[in-house]
DNA sequence: GTCCATTAATAGGAAGTCCTACTATTTTGG
DNA sequence: CCAAAATAGTAGGACTTCCTATTAATGGAC
């Protein structure tokens, strides 16, 4: 999952990445920060700094979201599209409608609805008035799985993403600022 | 590139994502936030728009990064392994620590590592006192890449976050509480 | 009213991530 | 000391993303 990384990690030889075995007391990313200090850039330290890290915490958080679906049997990018599809009044979007609400490239949508259909989760059709448009349409099986995906996410990561309530606030509030911005709306 | 994406974009059926043709007037992640409550999710609201803001964000950050190395003929994830190695002492470290500096896949390392030592940036050698460890090292050609194109990000990306410094140093302390509650250091 | 430009979707390919399985070493335990 | 367990790295496969190019259909210009 366009799962990135970060900058510089683990300072300790032997650190376990995943078994956490070794428990780092310092924050490696910070340790990068100030190597950007030394090096004479620190015009763009906080900028890499504040990349960095949310390069890392979306691993972290796509990890964990992409576990709890896994024994759904979707992705992420799939999940999307079924809400996306559960969300709209008939149940049915056009694909070009899906790649420009989800922000992706048509041909990742054209991937995902290949896969969801083969699962009998969707179906495609032509659109009436328009023959080179696709439709895509959730089966019951789709919205059904849907709704237990939702439930799932919601229970096992939306409601407890570790972290208080003012910064669960703030964290959208910067990311909003960031998105305005980069002229994502 | 290994980009992920938000829940729920755009709401204008027109809407020309990349383009930037239609401008949107309201947050789609808000109205995604507000569907959530509609339908009884409210405990997982917050979350849900947090974690689908850090998506987002993570998508747009990437494919800067991505647009400013590319005329240098390197990746975010090659990039990555170069700058490890320079900030080594020697210049050179086991796959074993690069994976857990980067905090990926070992396969991912190799992936990396085979593309970069194609491109001469790198050389690999077995380590002395245990051959089953291979040890990577920065060629001078490599060296000279990983300082490049830190420039070209710092210059392009990292000192021109598109965000205020307040924002900036708030943007890294959330996401370093978040870090820290997943066992991240 | 035809011809051309635009648009919707897909095909094929490069690159990243992860996973499982496998090989080759090193280390450990009886 | 030698067999079994652990470790380092790689191979192959699934999945996602993007890009470029292609096909089919729509719509505008003259």
């Amino acid at each position: 999952m366009d799962v990135n990384v970060s900058l510089l990690y683990p300072d300790s030889m032997t650190a376990e990445p995943r078994a956490g075995a070794t428990r780092l007391t310092f924050d490696p990313i910070d340790a990068a920060r100030a190597q950007w200090v030394e090096n004479g850039w620190a015009g763009a330290a906080d900028g890499m700094a504040a990349i960095t890290s949310l390069m890392r915490a979306h691993q972290i958080v796509l990890a964990r979201v992409e576990a709890t679906l896994r024994p759904l049997g979707v992705t992420f990018a799939r999940y999307e599209v079924l809400m996306l599809l559960w969300f709209s009044s008939r149940g049915s979007l056009p694909m070009k409608v899906i790649a420009a609400r989800l922000q992706v490239h048509p041909t990742s949508v054209t991937n995902a609805v290949d896969r969801l259909e083969d699962a009998g989760l969707v179906t495609r059709s032509t659109h009436p008035d328009d023959r080179r448009a696709v439709i895509v349409a959730l089966t019951r099986s789709g919205r059904e799985l849907a709704e237990r995906a939702t439930a799932a996410l919601n229970a096992d990561v939306f409601e407890r993403p570790d972290l208080p309530d003012d910064d669960l606030r703030d964290l959208f509030d910067v990311l909003s600022r960031l998105r305005r911005s980069a002229g994502d709306f």
